[in-house]
DNA sequence: TTGACAAGTGACCTCTCGTTCACTATAATA
DNA sequence: TATTATAGTGAACGAGAGGTCACTTGTCAA
């Protein structure tokens, strides 16, 4: 009980942070929440700033080893409905883990005030992805599976209107399941666009 | 001087609350910022929030008018080439007026606390520009300079990923002119997959 | 000239914020 | 058992927040 009061904080803090923003949020209402008493928070962290800090430092952390590190690409699918199966699998996954669309939110609303939140937003909603991407597309050139074109494009043109979505179902989660809906849509007219191959694959 | 003071103060404010968010700014520096006293301000406004929501209802009101009627909408180009112009137009206007910038910036980050705000980041950054394009798509389709699809879906996989470039400008404003020679990239790349004419056009 | 009104001022109010600190309770250690 | 470190408490603090108010100033119409 006593030993994860500080991972408790960062739980909540995240929770409100990612609802109202740190300037938005204060102590008293997050310890409150955990059923303390905002001066305890101090045992735990020096500042609400430091409490700001491990929390992106933390972030920072899970990506770099979630999704930054090479040995982490998603494997090349062997078919077009390999593809379609491997975004649906990842899509489902980053809108329903509470931890990650909070972190989105996060990044969102902190992303023009401080410089490592607009760095790993950037990462997040667009590069990221893009470096997740490229090697899939190349991968699947190189199987014949999706017309020869600049790997790097395509996972942009892929990863943008899906990055979009989720972005919407941050913003409307009653509308999740639909709105997941459209990026298979999506992606089955990406496929039947790009691919070189009999969709039934 | 005297009699603008209003929209001057809607201006700073549009500023600050699109830096430091709406909480993360006081009326202090505000006022201070156009050489006046911070009770200067109730003259104008009832309280700090009735600012918010006369910023809001600009907003919602000029989103209105510019981009959400009808006689407003894009004209359908006379060719592939004619479409990447329309677009790098509309890209180029929207990554440097400061005022639309700067709404962008702040529906990102009120978008989780205020409902109105949710519904016109929405518009913004997807839904109005799907409703934009689809019937420039429908209408180059009937022209038979984009293969016959769905225009919906081309409007989405069309302006999704130039949607994910603006907000990578106003995340990184020095890096503006690399990012729009990514757009125009990108256009380029989707006439070349969509069009069915001599990309010359 | 007077009166009325809008705009701006500075002092002041109350509240809440983040933070500090002396203190207590607990549990492990020596 | 005595000691020490840790976690939690509650009162208090200073700063800064949003907001009020009596007052001054400038403008313009009557």
């Amino acid at each position: 009980m006593a030993k994860d009061t500080k991972e408790r904080i960062l739980a909540t803090a995240l929770e409100m942070f990612s609802q109202n923003g740190y300037a938005g949020t204060n102590i008293r209402e997050l310890t409150q929440a955990l059923g303390l008493v905002k001066s305890s928070m101090y045992k735990h962290f020096e500042s609400k700033e430091a409490i700001w800090n491990a929390l992106l430092d933390g972030m920072i952390d899970y990506y770099a080893r979630r999704f930054g590190s090479a040995e982490n690409l998603p494997p090349v699918p062997d078919s077009l409905e390999g593809l379609v199966r491997l975004t649906m699998g990842m899509v489902d996954f980053t809108v329903h883990d509470e931890r990650i669309v909070m972190t989105r939110k996060l990044l969102a609303i902190e992303q023009f005030r401080d410089e490592r939140a607009r760095a790993l937003a950037g990462k997040h909603f667009l590069t990221g992805l893009i470096q997740m991407f490229t090697p899939v597309f190349a991968g699947m050139m190189e199987k014949g599976l999706i017309r020869r074109d600049d790997p790097e494009m395509l996972a942009f043109a892929y990863t943008a209107p899906i990055s979009a979505l989720i972005h919407q179902c941050d913003r409307e989660p009653e509308h999740a399941a639909e709105i997941v809906a459209r990026v298979e849509a999506f992606s089955r007219h990406f496929v039947k666009v790009y691919g070189e191959e009999d969709p039934r694959g």
